[in-house]
DNA sequence: CTGAAAGCGCTAACAA
DNA sequence: TTGTTAGCGCTTTCAG
């Protein structure tokens, strides 16, 4: 394995000192053009590559991102790797994964947050799940630069891109109340992007403010796991009749819709189904789900940048960012 | 912000020299349980976290695993995400992630690479893609050890973790040709986790040695989105019609046998589907999708646990590591 | 405009 | 068993 060329080489090589090479690469601009040329040409040509470690110790920045997400949120986190990868690239941060299993059982989440410390990551982005608030705190003990994608939040040095689950599923419910259809349930996963209990308390006001009684049981704890939450569902209906049915996620409305028709419940006729993100299982599901579409893309590519705004000390003018979300009307309700 | 707790201070806590700290953390043998005992105990109560930058620097490694793929191919990663992410985390490697647009057009490969070069990643893991030839030459270049996931190939540092896509091919068309199902056409996407050339020759040899002519254009291209493949589909099935589709991959699967039901195709009566990979796609889809289960997550295991055998120059009995697939029969075949 | 030199925090000989 | 010291490759004053 040949030597890597280091800064000194390309000193040497380009009869300058070290200093005048980080001056050129760094792009100061106090370089005489000659020399710069000198320079940039004898990079080129021994094919230097700055050593981000090296540079990482002396300026104690990495420029590096680290994400830390459960497994159990890949689906939804998948679309956001997208806006995730493409903004880090653009911002030329590098993006490093951490991971958490399901129930954090494995790898408590302490030691996860140890790694990222010892990455020296300048910045983390953490997502909604069970421990989230074990996650802030940890991460506030160490004084990390973060944002929170899918929870509400903002501290020095925390912002937020959030969805509004509250109000999402108040304006749903509200209209399907005045619609009659008083038989409402929701069905959730444990782990979700969405704040669950914001979207039960959104669904409880609105219920409360249509004097309408909120029927009791009227949530559903299902598996992450389309394999399982699917023969869960198809139990339940055994035994249950809803006129309504709202989810937190499209995989779980999907796993509703196909239980339902198992059950030869008639979809959206005899029961209406409501999906959440508007992920590609929505447009796949037979009938296509009705859903809440919400721009995954860019909560990823606004995490990322909202993190470089506060590592560059930036101005910030919304800590907590509120995603837009749109109604989309498929074939799962009337 | 406070400053971080470095080796100095706890080795002027411990009373003893910063080497002695260093032996602790690595775990030296050497040191006196007694001394150790001190260390340890002033470590946690600094709670001092080494610092990887600088580690990296003096020992030229970062335990760090670059993970570089085009985002069309997410979905598929999606599942290689867990095994990865599990591996690497039990074996303490970091995981640096690198994603490239659709066509490489904003983001050509060489940059992309550049950027690993800079991290100085310990190894890199590539996947199947349009331009892996041309990622594998550049990785080649600078001898960073590499695995390919997807696609054959092994040398010196390099390994790689594949399905065998031109058997899988050969042996459905062999048996649905035996079947007297003489009209099969394979329904492939531009990106693929699977070696699509590959998939293509297993087809074409099953063929001849079946003795029957291989219809023209029996290959077709669609997008990478459902949203894309769908309509094209649909409009393909106006005028076209097959005994069999053979797929590279569930999605585009499930994009046949939507766009079949609506042209009023029974599935599998009229038209059997296969799809590939067997994700959760397969399941979701009505009917229920017959496809190839490949163990995508013990892919993603097996590449990182590979790639840290090249860097322990530990032994490797395999270098080119085909994965075990198996045939689901599930709804869209008789 | 350029060079010399002092770190950044840690590891790894080499001494003791 | 422990300490001393010389780097790892780069940035950044401070002189010149």
């Amino acid at each position: 394995m040949k030597k890597k060329v280091t800064i000194y080489d390309v000193a040497e090589a380009a009869d300058v000192s070290l200093a005048t090479v980080s001056r050129v690469i760094n792009g100061s601009n106090v370089v005489k053009p000659a020399t710069r040329e000198r320079v940039l040409e004898t990079i080129k040509r021994l094919d230097f590559k700055p050593n981000q470690i090296a540079r990482g110790l002396a300026t104690s920045k990495t420029t590096t991102i680290a994400v830390v997400f459960p497994q159990s949120l890949f689906g939804h986190v998948k679309d956001m790797i997208g806006g995730i990868g493409d903004t880090g690239r653009t911002l030329d941060f590098n993006i490093i994964m951490y991971t958490t299993d399901e129930l954090g059982l494995g790898n408590p989440i302490e030691e996860v947050i140890e790694k990222v410390i010892k990455s020296r990551a300048d910045g983390v982005v953490l997502f909604n799940n069970n421990c989230i608030d074990k996650e802030i705190d940890l991460i506030k003990k160490y004084r990390i630069p973060a944002v929170v994608v899918g929870y509400k939040i903002s501290d020095e040095d925390i912002c937020s891109v959030y969805v509004d689950a509250k109000s999402i599923a108040y304006d749903m419910t509200k209209q399907f109340i005045e619609q009659g259809k008083k038989n409402i349930c929701f069905v959730r996963a444990t782990q979700n992007l969405v704040d669950l209990n914001d979207f039960a308390k959104g669904i409880e006001e609105a219920f409360k403010d249509s004097d309408v009684t909120l029927p009791e049981d009227y949530i559903v704890d299902v598996s992450n796991h389309y394999e399982e939450s699917y023969p869960q569902l198809k139990e339940y209906f055994d035994t249950h009749k809803h006129d309504v049915v709202l989810t937190g996620y499209d995989k779980e409305a999907v796993a509703v819709v196909n239980a339902a028709i198992d059950h030869g419940i008639n979809v959206p006729e005899d029961m209406q189904v409501v999906g959440m993100m508007d992920t590609s299982y929505a447009t796949i599901c037979r009938p296509p789900l009705t859903t809440i579409h919400v721009p995954v893309y860019d909560m990823g590519a606004i995490a990322i940048r909202l993190l470089t705004k506060i590592l560059n000390h930036e101005e910030i003018d919304e800590a907590e960012v509120p995603m837009h979300y749109t109604f989309i009307k498929r074939d799962t309700t009337k």
